[in-house]
DNA sequence: TATGACTGATCGCTAAAACCGAACTTATGA
DNA sequence: TCATAAGTTCGGTTTTAGCGATCAGTCATA
């Protein structure tokens, strides 16, 4: 972008010889642009010395464009009318949640969330175009950071100072057995049952799998953890009776597959659950819209998710 | 035209974002434009304010257009590439001389005079366009000061203060005569001689005829004067023998038609004569330019035509 | 031919704005 | 924890736009 100097010029100058050229007349011009007629006619004289062209040819009873001065009048008019449109579009901005949103949602959430959240976001925010992006944690926040996205769904809270969430609602785990598995019987589950090697994880990464450790409290060793890459794997390997693991509220709605292979116990509440958030760089200026924005998410928690006690 | 005020937009706060959109750093955009980051973070805080519409998102080490910065950054670019256009041509305006040029003429001096200028003012003014038209005096004038016209070849002087004029050359009467007519075998010819009722006269608006009456001392009375609509017609009447005139030594040049039956006689000097020169609007700022093109047209002066002696 | 109305230019002054340097704030990274 | 970098804020200065008053042509009219 090379850059050009434009020495000078201004709009307001431009304005001026417009309306004299509209008007032929100094005085009326000056009226017209709300200055006094003195002070409209020192600039009209001073943008002539600037661009080196008599613009109007003055006789005490008329006023009239030079030659010259027609085709530059031509070519203001169409500077002011540049600019008369850039304000036009600045004034017609896009309000708050209108235009292209950029949201990123973690694997773990994004499947079984979204497809429920769309028809109500589509209702409440018409104008609202969103653009999906499905990615780890980790990812996502890089991906804020570098403004390749606005705002991310993903689990509390968000690692890093420069991102600030809201958060919009926990979702338990559960725990999911093969029928056969010797908890599946159990009358009532301790997090510490669930310290075993036959503890199913996501690979490394999803944060899923951290939530998983940090709940509980034995931790397989590595090298023995037995590692999906997806939730959906996770579950068939559940079916096929390689193990047990913990899943997410969500992840379970409607599921009826191998459902006399698998059984789902609840946990103690509230340990094991996650904080589901909406989460934007703080330096954004429309996060009072986001805020607004993770409000709305709280007021349609789904069904099975605890609502947010009060905003933190 | 409508008139839209621009409310405080300016050009050079549009060059101030536009290079911090450039250079994403403030400092180094306050830099390029010449002024401290200080005073540059200042207009562009106004410009947003002005618009209502943040249009960067800065972090202490990013800086980046929201969406509607970067839709307004692209207007605004729009507006500085209609100004930078703007100085451009203004830049390269037209030199004296070059483009169009309104010239008129009267119809006494037009077919005679102006067929061996033109092409000395192509080659002495090879980016000179003309525009010519032929008028008698009033019309010329008139034109002349509804900048209808940029200036004029009519004899002098012209009658209107707001006009401007300088001579050109001087230009003989010569009397011309039916061969058989008593004054056409005199020796020598007297201005009072010639005011008789078979003197011809071209018809009202014409200056000639008033130069030929103001030169003859004894007028023919009202209704009886013979008029002709042209020099043309003039001539063929004199041929017909229907009387005599005064004709301008350049309506002559090459005229062989009727040479036996048409006597031409000088007459006395300087008296029988007009000043050619060239009038424009006192007021066009190109008056200097004109002035230099009347001194051209004087350093090429017709035969047989009397140069100006000196500037007057 | 004088005169008054109209119009743009000019002048001295005032108010507003643009601008500057310095101090301040806040991330980042050694 | 300190140094660095970058944007913001603040108080004062300079520049510039703007104003009222006045001047100076021009035109129409009396």
């Amino acid at each position: 972008m090379s850059y050009v100097p434009l020495s000078g010029l201004s709009l307001r100058d431009i304005e001026y010889v417009v309306a004299v050229d509209d008007l032929r007349n100094f005085s009326r011009a000056a009226e017209r642009c709300g200055v006094s007629q003195a002070g409209l006619s020192e600039q009209v004289r001073k943008l002539e010395q600037l661009l080196d062209v008599t613009l109007f040819e003055r006789s005490r009873r008329h006023v009239a464009p030079t030659p010259d001065g027609e085709r530059l009048l031509a070519l203001g008019r169409e500077v002011l009318a540049a600019a008369r449109n850039l304000l036009e579009v600045a004034r017609a901005q896009t309000g708050p949640m209108e235009g292209a949103l950029r949201l990123g949602v973690i694997p773990t959430l994004g499947p079984y969330y979204i497809p429920g959240l769309l028809p109500r976001l589509r209702e409440h925010y018409p104008a609202l175009s969103l653009r999906l992006r499905e990615s780890m944690t980790d990812t996502l926040v890089h991906a804020l950071r570098n403004s390749e996205l606005d705002v991310a769904l993903m689990a509390l809270p968000a690692p890093s100072d420069a991102l600030e969430s809201a958060p919009i609602f926990e979702e338990s785990f559960l725990a999911v057995f093969p029928s056969t598995h010797e908890l599946a019987q159990k009358p009532k589950l301790s997090l510490s049952q669930l310290g075993r090697p036959d503890l199913l994880l996501l690979e490394d990464g999803h944060c899923l799998r951290d939530q998983a450790l940090s709940i509980c409290p034995t931790v397989p060793r590595e090298g023995e953890q037995r590692l999906a890459t997806s939730l959906e794997m996770l579950w068939y390997m559940i079916g096929a009776g390689e193990g047990f693991s913990l899943i997410p509220q969500l992840a379970l709605r409607n599921r009826v597959d191998f459902e006399d292979l698998i059984t789902v116990r609840p946990l103690p509440e509230p340990e094991a659950r996650r904080t589901i958030g909406l989460t934007w760089r703080a330096s954004d200026p429309r996060a009072p819209v986001f805020r607004d924005f993770a409000a709305y998410l709280r007021s349609i928690t789904p069904e099975n998710c605890h609502a947010i006690a009060k905003e933190r």
